[in-house]
DNA sequence: TCATTTGTTCAAGAATATCGAACAATGAAA
DNA sequence: TTTCATTGTTCGATATTCTTGAACAAATGA
């Protein structure tokens, strides 16, 4: 397997970010690690196919939101939290606000 | 031609929100109407054919970022600003102000 | 009426998304 | 060591979206 690209913070673009963050099941995935910290692709459920999720994964690494390191069969995957905050500061907090608030208002 | 489509505030999503921003030409856009107020299409300017610029417009206002309207020729075009502050609030302004950081460190 | 301006719509090709199937890499079990 | 299971990527096919130039529509003005 080729190993995986990962932008240095320069590199990442607000376009980009905000692409990557411009699908809900990426925004789970942002979700999930910003709760629970560094996780296997597997942490993430959905009803998606696993080659689907996988192309999530890699467009939020190929865009510079998150890390991803290999670990025996996983792929542990972390929030680039301060690069992201010294590139883009208060996005990532901003973003990850509204969206919980707007998952309130749909569960009620 | 068609009347417009303009989601209501409340079916605004974040990650329609952030889709919609995610592209260079729309944030261009939005910056321009952020600073100028309601603009026509014709006063963003970029290398881009106009049936492009027209899709980009169609995409922000389907979107719920912009609201848009007819004026004889043209279409004028603004800011959702109330309805995303709303909805979303300080998303529309942290987005604006990386863009402008982000453009500022480009552009010397 | 005719031309101009502004922007949308259409059709075609390019790029991206989604899926299931096949594959690769690691670790565990036999 | 040789399977077997687990995890995730890659591939090929189909579907959707993007970009463009050309044609079109609506309003204005000569």
């Amino acid at each position: 397997m080729k190993p995986f690209y990962h932008p240095n913070s320069e590199q990442i673009t607000l376009a980009g970010v905000l692409y990557a963050l411009g699908d809900p099941a990426r925004l789970e995935i942002v979700d999930l690690l910003a709760k629970q910290g560094e996780q296997p692709c597997s942490a993430f459920s959905c009803d998606l196919a696993k080659s689907t999720i996988s192309h999530h994964f890699k467009i939020l690494r190929e865009a510079g939101v998150i890390y991803s390191r290999k670990s025996g069969t996983q792929h542990l995957n972390s929030l680039r939290r301060d690069d992201l905050e010294a590139r883009f500061p208060g996005l990532l907090n901003t973003v990850l606000e509204n969206f919980r608030a707007e998952r309130q208002t749909l569960s009620v």
